[in-house]
DNA sequence: ATTTACAGGACCTCATTGGTCCCCTATGGT
DNA sequence: ACCATAGGGGACCAATGAGGTCCTGTAAAT
């Protein structure tokens, strides 16, 4: 299946939980645990790697955590994906040219870089602002019905 | 890493050798296999699959063989890949709901599926039609300069 | 000094993927 | 009628990568 793995997954619900409450305060791998349900181990093995990316600045000590290195408008999706699982390419010949050995003489090669850089755009389009619930700061708004933006996304799907 | 399933993409593959050269008479999974340079348990597995799945008419006997069952412009790479691997959502949540356990207090599902619709939508738009290459029947046009409309896509991208 | 919390890995298990093989059935030619 | 051809439907296997845990080190605050 097409798929991102779970863990790029959590890594957005993640940093949405971060960015839903922007205060300047550091937010540790255990409040986030807690607060997301994801195994602490999950959390702290993400949030290290988006720090060690620059997604995210790491405190160290007491009182230390994690916060976002920019606001939600300027962290894309793509952005976490590529981090967390490398370059965005539905075939092999997007990210890694030259290891196909049909590469030489496949008829579809050139189409297909178009369909990925589409996917890539449209993914690049989305920021964690707009994938923030509508109601920064609170917990279970109407469920199901939620405003979300995503207007430059929404108007490519037609 | 998002990727599609290598088989899917010799799928897509085998169909765009099928379209190339749409002569009514079936080609059977040996003679593709020599065209498209892909190992035959491979490309019998694949062709019998998108048979079962309507997108192939099959033959049998001697002289049987396989055919698009319908022209290259009325199926569309996201058909291809549905049939080869299923329901196309980058989360798990956009194809099996219920199955995450995160899913009652997740944040970020909502836009998800809008995600999802987008990339949905890109694939849908893009026929076997288009994948194919621009000298139709013949092979080895100019390389790396071939014209692709792929113009409904191309306007999605920014 | 001690405690807290991040940093960086090693490591393990399991599901899926990529790929092969085999036996069966249908069809066309001789 | 017979036989060669070619698809139909699986079972099967190895290898890769994902998901997840744990351990040792280091920085910061009190």
């Amino acid at each position: 299946m097409i798929r991102m793995s779970k863990l790029t997954d959590y890594g957005i619900v993640l940093l949405a939980e971060l960015g839903s409450q922007h205060d300047a305060a550091p937010h540790n791998a255990r409040e986030l645990s807690l607060r997301t349900h994801l195994p602490l181990p999950v959390v702290s093995k993400l949030l290290k790697a988006l720090a060690r990316e620059g997604v995210l600045l790491s405190h160290r000590g007491v009182k230390g955590g994690y916060s976002l290195s920019r606001r939600p408008e300027e962290i894309s999706v793509a952005e976490v994906i590529r981090v967390l699982e490398g370059p965005i390419a539905l075939t092999e010949c997007g990210t890694h040219p030259g290891l196909c050995a049909q590469e030489q003489l496949c008829q579809v090669r050139t189409p297909w870089q178009r369909i990925n850089e589409v996917i890539r755009d449209a993914l690049s389009q989305v920021t964690l602002a707009e994938l923030i619930a509508p109601t920064p700061g609170s917990r279970g708004g109407p469920p199901g019905d939620s405003f979300v933006p995503l207007d430059r996304v929404a108007r490519s799907s037609n």
